[in-house]
RNA sequence: GCACCUGUAGCUCAACAGGUUAGAGCGCAGGCCUCCGGAGCCUGAGGUUGGGGGUUCGACUCCCCCCAGGUGCACCA
């Protein structure tokens, strides 16, 4: 709606951009949309203020979607036509979802969302359970208005840790055996139970592990090791709907090449130079407060060496921008990764990095104290079973990702009304109960020809105009969301939107209304709200009850 | 020390691109179905938006300086 007003707006003014619409519905006396146009235009067109505004109600006041244009000062007032909004509803379709992209800065580009990227040395940790909220919140926003967005997980399958992860099972295969066996010998080594289990899964297969050859046994070990943590892993994100279009991985990029490629070009380009027996990367002719080893003083590559040369391989897949979601404890490699780009010659907004803030996790009111390396973590499975999947991905999608937040335990078991995700699945499954009860009494949804002749003779309440006027508004709320990269603008609207229908539903009676007209406009509204709220359910990810 | 995030009602958080009287939920006080699902609704109390300057017709929002909490500052990933 904002969209078609703004447009209009923006032509009789004869100005190329559109200005701000706010949604003033829940506030009296400022119509239902408000804008301050007159303010913002005044100086650009050398006009007062109120002189804009009147100029536009008059000439907007004639167009079918105004029901009444009031000016006061440099502030437009709209007040909606309840026809026009319900036939905005009634005909909304996948494409005019799509057409919201060109309203967003990312329109146009091929976008990439990199998240969870969880190290597949053990199960996934409750903490990647934000980030991987968030990317698929996001993700499935990106795609339903027509951004062209691919989700990717990278496997950190090279590397020193992948080492100590293999040393760490072969450990555990010796402890098995009765052999003399110390895990805490490796430091930085795996200590958690499931590693035991990957021993003796290994056994059962290879035997003789511990006659092979030192290197033999750790590719064994870790080959074997990475499949089953990735299986577990992909398993986990499936029951909490979160799906990839592509598992990428470190390893591949290592074999493929890239690295030896990306650390040439940057050798030609001049930005580098060896030092202290390593190779090192200019970052700080790029912003960085200190340049970066890219190959250590023992020839391997440094992570960074290696995460540089995937993003490059991104860019060479054809990326214009890529979304990184990463937990604030990975801040650290920001400035440089963003130095590396620019060195790359790469555009500034080529890696964008969303950071998650910390998560706590409170039991009794107190934080949890985690330690991933010391295997006393809690998983994201184990959330899972605690909380469920919907209060979960819920939890950690109201909030700004910007947002440090606590996860009270406690309070999410309890499964009542604290709850917000409730409140919301509930307003789906009241509207929903209410249609299957039309239905069944033979009260069909009403066609926008019955509802153009039921509204000339009935007049919507508050309650009823409110919930319609902000259904109308669901394109601009997915909007916002994709253009300031996070979820939580949706999950609010949705919470906005089931006090509505509550509200809605206390104050109006629709199957036994008081007239017919009411019925037909009420049973309008009830599957409107039915097919935006569903479609809120899916983008976040939570599930469509039809009973509670 | 430097960088980034945060500071809004008793608590947890919103506030769209600077816009009209800063909003929800929980908690608290009171009220509401003989009736479509009460997991709900309505009313009320509760605010100097951490503090101080500045820009602006207009600042929670932008700029500067403080204060407080968090995170990060590896030849780890």
């Amino acid at each position: 709606m904002r969209f078609v007003i703004g447009k209009e707006i923006a032509n009789v003014l004869g100005v190329g951009n559109i200005p701000e619409i706010r949604n003033t519905s829940t506030e009296k006396g400022k119509g239902d949309f408000s804008s301050p146009v007159g303010f913002m235009m005044a100086k650009r067109l050398k006009r007062r203020p109120d002189d804009i505004t009147k100029e536009l109600s008059e000439k907007l006041s004639t167009k079918p979607w105004a029901e009444k244009i009031e000016y006061k000062g440099g502030f437009l007032n709209i007040y909606l036509a309840h026809y026009y909004l319900l036939e905005h509803l009634y005909t909304l379709s996948d494409e005019q979802y799509k057409d919201i992209a060109q309203f967003t800065p990312q329109h146009g580009k091929k976008i990439q969302v990199e998240y969870v990227s969880a190290n597949p040395t053990g199960p996934l940790h409750v903490a990647h359970g934000r980030g991987a909220a968030v990317g698929s919140a996001l993700v499935n926003i990106f795609k339903h208005i027509g951004l062209d967005a691919t989700s990717e997980f990278y496997i950190n399958d090279g590397g020193e840790q992948i080492k100590k992860f293999a040393l760490s099972i072969l450990e555990r295969v010796k402890e098995i055996k009765g052999l003399p066996s110390d895990i805490e010998s490796i430091e930085g080594g795996y200590k958690g139970e499931y590693i035991k289990n990957i021993a003796k899964q290994i056994l059962e297969t290879y035997p003789n592990i511990l006659d092979m050859p030192l290197d033999k046994a750790i590719e064994v070990a870790s080959d074997l090791g990475i499949s089953l943590m990735l299986r577990d892993q992909k398993a986990v994100l499936k029951t909490y709907r979160v799906m990839f279009d592509v598992w990428r991985s470190e390893k591949d990029i290592r074999k493929e090449g890239w690295v030896e490629k990306t650390i040439n070009l940057l050798k030609e380009k001049g930005l580098t130079y060896e030092a202290e027996g390593a190779l090192w990367l200019k970052t700080t002719a790029f912003g960085d407060d200190k340049d970066r080893v890219l190959i250590k003083q023992n020839g391997e590559y440094t992570y960074f060496a290696v995460d540089v040369a995937y993003h490059f391989e991104k860019h060479i897949r054809g990326f214009d921008i890529v979304y990184d979601i990463w937990g604030s404890d990975h801040y650290g490699h920001i400035g440089r990764m963003k130095a590396a780009m620019k060195g790359l010659g790469l555009p500034d907004d080529f890696l964008q990095v969303i950071v998650i803030q910390i998560v706590r996790f409170l039991k009794d009111g107190e934080p949890i104290k985690m330690s991933k390396r010391a295997g006393t973590f809690t998983l994201l499975s184990e959330l899972i079973d605690l909380v469920g999947v919907d209060a979960a991905r819920f939890y950690f999608l109201m909030y700004s990702p910007d947002n440090s937040m606590d996860f009270d335990l406690d309070l999410a078991v309890k499964k009542s009304m604290d709850n917000p995700v409730y409140y919301v699945q509930y307003s789906y499954t009241r509207a929903l109960s209410l249609k299957r009860k039309a239905e069944e009494s033979g009260v069909s949804i009403p066609t926008l020809d019955e509802l153009k002749d039921a509204l000339e003779k009935y007049t919507p309440s508050d309650e009823e105009r409110l919930l319609l006027v902000n259904l109308a508004d669901v394109r601009y709320q997915l909007m916002l969301s994709a253009k300031n990269l996070s979820p939580h603008y949706v999950v609010n609207y949705a919470k906005d939107l089931a006090g509505m229908l509550h509200s809605f539903y206390q104050s109006k009676r629709v199957l036994d209304a008081e007239s017919g007209s009411a019925r037909v406009f009420r049973m309008a509204l009830v599957d409107r709200f039915i097919e935006v709220m569903g479609l809120l359910h899916d983008l976040m990810g939570i599930e469509k009850k039809e009973h509670m």
